[in-house]
DNA sequence: CGCGCCTTTGACATCGGTCAACTTTAGTGG
DNA sequence: CCACTAAAGTTGACCGATGTCAAAGGCGCG
């Protein structure tokens, strides 16, 4: 599946979810893929799963998954496409909180609320598995390695702050924003090196505490020392460690 | 037990832990109160969310709860005192991830890793209930009231991020911080207008991303505008409403 | 084809960081 | 109880990275 999706931009949308394979298999990039495999794809938890689980999409471009102050009923799983989510003060100020990838999940947040607390906006046509929330946790009160994979879930989503903390220069938070968003398309299987940008600059600078401007500036000079080659939005990392260095203080390991 | 700190500010070390009460109650600010009233104090689940804590403490200013790299084993409930959390980079600069209060739970990011991603400081003298996780959860499989009380903390934390998103001031983001620190204090019983900073102006300015110059700048701005009084980590919220309004763009509501 | 949004680039302004000096507080030992 | 020291906090002067404003070009979409 990931072969298709070369450089994480999608094809046309016509017929999307055809290719998803017999029943009892979910897609390969899907984050619970985990728990599906630890449970055994032949026990008959599995028939659960299958009646929790909804494939919703596609999604176009800027249209929402879900808007701030939707009563929460449901997490989602990115089988395709990105997604931002954001919150909107009441000034209409918008503050991006992050993206999304093929893979992973998004929702997490609004366990607590009940509610959601931001919007989840497609920036291009996505598709996703939607998971029935009530149906999942009484899920995993029998099956632990669900429930484990819940927890693991919500503990990973903790530790994604990193990004923007500290007070860090513009070149270090793009330069770890790229190598980021690379790690996670290389963790689905796609290309590190070569990627599409679904995110427009303003959104990038806004996510990263910067202005527009600033992100294209950086972006410029990355590309005239030659860390990266990028025209419009397609991009390819010429210089991985040299961009690692660059964005090291806010990068794991 | 929350009458005997009336300004987040710790009496005397000597045997501190004395007055918990009988084995069948925990402390009254405990952030498992909730999980442990909706399972019903005379359960017999109770007598296992028994055997899995344990009170630890005290800790002194400057101790470590836990290191980064500590392989992961429980969650810690404050119980009194107050703590940071920090990342330390490889260059050797800390970054200050939160600050907690009596009540609420640290470790929670560690479940993912397996290990902890970070150092817990105490900030004062500080005591905690510690919670085996391996126990934890699997009480949690058998208690939905507990499995549903993980979730919420885990949910709750995600929500966090509000205090050091977007771009601005130094005079929101110190308001709001104050603001904040009210509102928890006040969640659990002390005072909203008048408490202690267990933490630096380093502490603070680190955590908001600014320079202790700047928290101090602005400290003493808002205290010439008749905001706060402050005397050294004394505080008294003069005008919460007005505070509120400075930061509103940061804070809930 | 034309409109709007995104992107790039330049000129300038500013908020907050850095450096430095000084004061205050807390901790330690005589 | 006081003297001494180190750390924390305050305040001022200066400067630089980044935001803001502006203009122009490019790209997609209707």
């Amino acid at each position: 599946m990931s072969s298709k999706y070369p450089a994480g931009r999608l094809p046309e949308p016509p017929s999307p979810i055809a290719d998803d394979g017999d029943e009892t298999h979910f897609c390969g990039t899907c984050a619970f893929s985990s728990a599906c495999i630890a449970a055994g794809y032949d026990k008959p938890e599995l028939a659960e799963l299958q009646c929790l689980v909804e494939h919703v999409g596609p999604f176009r471009a800027g249209e929402h998954i879900f808007r701030t102050g939707d009563p929460f009923r449901a997490i989602f799983a990115v089988r395709g496409g990105t997604v931002k989510t954001r919150m909107v003060d009441k000034e209409g100020r918008e503050q991006v909180l992050g993206f999304y990838l093929p893979g992973e999940v998004i929702g997490l947040n609004a366990i607590y609320p009940e509610h959601f607390p931001c919007d989840a906006v497609a920036l291009d046509t996505a598709f996703f598995c939607r998971f029935s929330f009530p149906a999942m946790s009484a899920l995993a009160a029998r099956v632990p390695a669900v429930q484990q994979h819940l927890f693991r879930m919500l503990s990973k989503e903790l530790g994604t702050a990193s990004l923007l903390a500290g007070d860090h220069s513009a070149d270090e938070r793009v330069a770890a924003f790229l190598m980021d968003l690379a790690s996670r398309y290389a963790a689905r299987g796609f290309s590190a090196t070569r990627f599409h940008l679904s995110m427009s600059r303003g959104d990038i600078a806004n996510y990263l505490r910067l202005a527009a401007e600033t992100v294209s500036r950086v972006l410029s000079r990355f590309r005239n020392q030659k860390l990266i080659q990028i025209e419009g939005r397609e991009l390819h990392l010429l210089d991985p460690a040299g961009l690692r260095k660059i964005g090291q203080a806010l990068l794991p390991d």
